[in-house]
Order: structure tokens, then sequence, then C-alpha cells
DNA sequence: TTGTAGGCGTTATCAT
DNA sequence: ATGATAACGCCTACAA
């Protein structure tokens, strides 16, 4: 027996769908009689109603598509997770899915299967152009764009402000005294870690006393730890560790305590994201508040959808974290 | 102006609807030179299907529903993750949506919500009776269990199996020569949390020699310290924990420690979950594969979408990972 | 208060 | 190869 329909509920109960609708929908020019018979022939036949053509009939689906690059773990569960949250609280279902930047069009096509599905987009793919990405979105699918490359003129969005915590992290070091600093970067193609090293390196300069040396990374635990054995390797001399995020930072104390160098004390190491782990460890670090920025990208989409919005691109503030990794005195 | 329709595009190729939607979805039976048509009129429209409507005529939306409870940060985004790599693999979408089992009915009502919207549903509801749960579900919508408390009889689904996990613990800690072994139980009205307990004492209880205590905890990381500092302060003599999960496992290392008590030498210490933590810690535990679950959650659903699924309950083994807080050789 | 009928954007059947 | 037209399940003027 296939699930039974709202004609069926009307048949039921000797009414019209018209009136079963209005019932339904909590509508007040429905006497009482009518709403009795039709509530127990819902119940009787079990009858839930149909999403997807209430959708199409009235135009909303309640839903917000989430279109994200594939993710390193942390990063994924928190922003899904503030996004959960608003969406979850304001009704609105979420509707998940991954670009696979390898796939022709930088995996674009997913963005056209969404017309129709969702009332609105919040979209983050760092790694393909802004023309291409706009030129990729189905025409009047309000989007929010998030941490894309380069802000699209005109579209709404919210960038990490990187620079922001590149430098506060720099600041941070120089008042330490240290003098001889590394730089363990991010992949090369990563916008985020290009917009870190660059504002770290014109702070670092800004100084004039202290020196850079910037080193090659791929965001992976282990790329940090081979970027620090290697300069021991070298014989390189450093007191300062930057990494453009924790998991290299985490890899590169590893490596120090590893070589019988001591973390703070004789280097000091600080990353970026401030995941769980760098708390445990002891990591100085900027913490990104991504559940934070999930939240808010999604108030601001229902604010799109809803035509109140400036369409401005707003930057979310990172917070420097210190912690042991960098002053003995900070705890954990 | 509002987005093109198929029917624009069939007046601007000068043909009829029909011949449209056979050219766009691949048909054979159409002409070059309608095909060509048709091509500039979508392209010169900007039309893109909504795939709102196809739902609604083919009665498939390829989308799946996922209703997971509020969940703490890891097991959420690994189970997602797997969960999402099966789905957009075989072209479909996640619908995202968490019970809040604060409300009423513990949240039972978003499952109706989800009619007509997805083809199936992927559903954890650890907090809601077996009864209710089958209730609440629309009719005719394909679901798949995950870690419900009990199995509803004839519906498919996973559970992990914590018996055979707290099994393995029992068996390594006793074959390490532990005889006096505590337990730090989970929440009390959690399943997972009763399975572990009640195997763990089982398996201890068989060989008769060793002797059990069990002390209440949370799965919160202050839980494990707690428990362990009171022991301690109590004079309790143990050479053996097995916490009910690891973020209370690391809690218990850490007031061992603290309280100079060698881990893995004087007092062996076991977890649960496997988080990437426990690497970092070298904590000994038993590896649940969430991802796994979640990729073979999905598979069984489609599996259950097209007609071939025995509809049976299925065991998700996890498996011992031995580590420095059992097994000084065990490195990290 | 209730019913009739048309529409939301597609697909599919049945002619031609 | 192409075109009318009736679904799909619901909502909503407009009428009565």
């Amino acid at each position: 027996m296939t699930p039974a329909t709202i004609r069926d509920v009307a048949r039921r109960a000797q009414l019209s769908v018209a009136t079963v609708s209005r019932a339904l929908n909590g509508f007040e020019n429905v006497s009482e009689d009518a709403r009795e018979r039709i509530k127990s022939a819902v119940k009787e036949l079990g009858y839930v109603p149909h999403a997807g053509a209430r959708s199409l009939s009235l135009a909303r689906t309640n839903a917000i598509g989430v279109v994200l690059p594939a993710l390193h773990g942390e990063f994924f569960s928190e922003i899904v997770r503030g996004m959960d949250r608003v969406a979850s609280d304001r009704g609105y279902f979420l509707l998940l899915s991954n670009m696979h930047p390898e796939s022709p069009g930088g995996g674009t096509a997913v963005l056209r299967a969404l017309r129709g599905r969702v009332d609105g987009l919040l979209l983050m793919a760092p790694h393909v152009e802004d023309h291409e990405l706009v030129e990729a979105l189905p025409a009047g699918l309000p989007t929010l764009l998030i941490n894309t490359r380069g802000q699209p003129a005109g579209w709404p969005g919210i960038h990490l402000d990187n620079a922001a915590g590149a430098k506060a992290v720099a600041e941070h070091i120089l008042a330490l005294g240290r003098q001889r600093i590394v730089h363990i970067a991010g992949p090369a193609g990563n916008i985020d870690a290009q917009e870190r090293a660059e504002a770290f390196r014109k702070s670092i300069a800004a100084t004039g006393a202290a020196e850079l040396t910037t080193v090659p990374g791929d965001f992976l635990e282990e790329s940090g730890e081979r970027a620090v054995n290697d300069l021991l390797a070298k014989g390189k001399e450093f007191d300062a560790v930057f990494a453009a995020n924790d998991n290299m930072a985490i890899g590169a104390m590893s490596a120090l305590r590893r070589a019988g160098v001591s973390v703070s004390d004789e280097v000091a190491v600080a990353g970026f994201d401030d995941i769980p782990l760098a708390n445990h460890m002891g990591l100085t670090t900027v913490s990104v508040r991504i559940a934070e920025l999930g939240e808010r990208a999604l108030e601001r989409l229902i604010g799109i959808l809803g035509g109140r919005d400036d369409g401005r691109d707003e930057l979310h503030a990172p917070e420097l974290v210190v912690r042991s990794s960098t002053d003995p005195g900070a705890g954990a």
C-alpha cells in the first residue's frame, strides 16, 4: 500500500482537499466538525504530508545547501555543527554536499544539482576561482560565499581574517624577544596559507630586527615534523616556529622534543586553528572559532533570504590563545 | 526575472517540452537539429533544471536523510564523513538534521518532516525507545537504525559491538597479569555504557581470580580524573583502569601522573573509541572506526533502496589497539 | 465555511 | 522524431 495523500484524507473525511489543506496548515476558517473528521482521517490513514510536493507549490524548501571542499576533520565538524545549531533552531534542514576538486570544473556541477532543492546556499570553495564559481551558480539562488579566493564583487561573503591572526602571532613572538623565526607554510595553492604567510612575513619585516625563514608544508602533521627535522639536520639555528596550522605545529613540537630541544624555552611554537588537540598539547595558537563562523554564515544567509542583508564582505576575526608552547607560565 | 523553466526552453527552441525533456535526459530519439536548438536555448536562458519538480515527478529525491542526536565532536564528524564519502560517490545528497532529545516526543517530529524529501533514512536515536521510534516513522520510508536501544524486531540496523570491544580489553588486561581492576563507567542511561560495563564485568568474572571495582562517570574527561582521585584518596589499591570512553581514560591518566603513579608500569589504562587524542597520548583503546560505520550504514541503506538487503541487524566490530598506556613496548 | 480548478516544473504515456 | 496531456502531491485564488 502506497502512502496516503491529502486526497485520501479528504475522501475519508468527506471533505475537499482544500479544506483539509487549510485545516492541516492551521487556518481559522475551518469548522470544528471538519477539523475533527480530518484529524481522525489523518490518524487512521497514517497520513504524513509530502514535503517535496509542498515545496514545489510554495516555492520554498526549508532547506539550505552547504557545499564544502573535502575537509580535514576538525574544521568540517565544527563549521557544520555551528550551521546546524542555527538551522535547526530556525526550522531549516542542511543539505550537505562536498565538491570534488579533482573533477572537471572543480566540482561545480553539484551547484546546479541544488537548484530547486534548497532556498539558499552556503558555499566554500577555496580551490575555485571567483568568476568560475559565480558563473556556475544557478541564477536566482541566494548564496553566501565563505573563504573563497578573493571577494567576487557584489557577492555577500564571510572571510576568515587570516592576516589579523598571523599578525597577532608575530607580535606575540616578537614580544617574547625571539629573533630567529621559522614559518612552516601551508600548501602553495591554498589561499588561507598564502594570507597567513604573507601577513606574518610583513609583521616580522616591520621590526627590521628579526630574521625569518619560511619552509614548505602541506597542513599535515608529518610535514611539520619533517620541516623541523630538516632544519635541525642542516644545523639551522632558530628560537621560534609559527606553523600555518595546528597539525603542523604539533608535528613540529614532536620533532623538537624528540631532538631534545625544549619547546617554549629554547624554541617557541605556535599554530593556527585551535583544534581540540592544541589545548591538550598546550599549543599557543589562533582560535578560529569555526563553529561561530558557521553560525554567523547561516544567520546571514537567512537574512539574505528575508531580503535584509547589506551584501557586504565580512571578516571573521580570530583570537590569539597563549599557552605553554610559547609561555611556560600559561598553564596546560 | 524569475529563473527559466523547461517551458521557456521549449518555446525558445520552437519545440515541445516533451522533446526538450527527452533531450535533456539523454534519450536517443531526438534529432540532431532539435538537440542543437535546445542546447543553445538552454545556454541563452541560463536554464537549470528544477530538482524539486523532477523529484516529484520521478518519486525519487536522490537525497538521504541523516538524523543524529546532538553529538560530541569526534563522533559526529567521523560518521558524517563516512556517510558523505559513499553518498557523493553514489550520487546522493545528505540531508542533515539533529534530534532534540529535550523536545516533546524526543524530537521525533523531524522524522515526519522528512517524508517526501528523502529516499531513505539513517537514524540514530539512542535516547528514544524502540517502539516510539518505529511509530514515529512515516510509513514507507526505508530506514536503517544505528545504535538504537535494542533492536526493534524486523528492522534493519547496525549496532556497535560494545561487548566484543570490552571483552577484548578485559582479556588484554588479564593477559598482562593485572588482578585489581577498576572500571570507570559511563552515564547510567546510556546503552553503550551499559553494554561495555556488563561485558567487561562478565569477562573479568569469568576468570574468577581478578577483583573488579566499578565507579561512576559521565563520559567527560573531568569525571575520569575525579574517579581516580577519589580512589587514591581512599587508599584503594589497583593496577588497571578501563574507562568506558577515551575522554575519561585520558582524565584518569592525568590524575595518575599528577599523583606520581606510573601509567602502564604501576597502573595500566585503557579507553574506548580511539579518538585522535588517544593516539597522541599513547592510550590503549578500542577503535570504533566510526567513519567505516557511517560508510557501511549508507551502503546498506542503498541496498535497501535497491530492494536487496536481508534486513538483519548487523554488528559493527571494533578493534583493540594496544599502545603504551598498557604496554611500554608498544610505541607512542 | 466549503468546493472547484488551475498551477508549481518535471516526466511519461500515447498518439501522430 | 515530435507533441498533447495527464500525472506527481500540494496550495490557493476565486466562487459559491
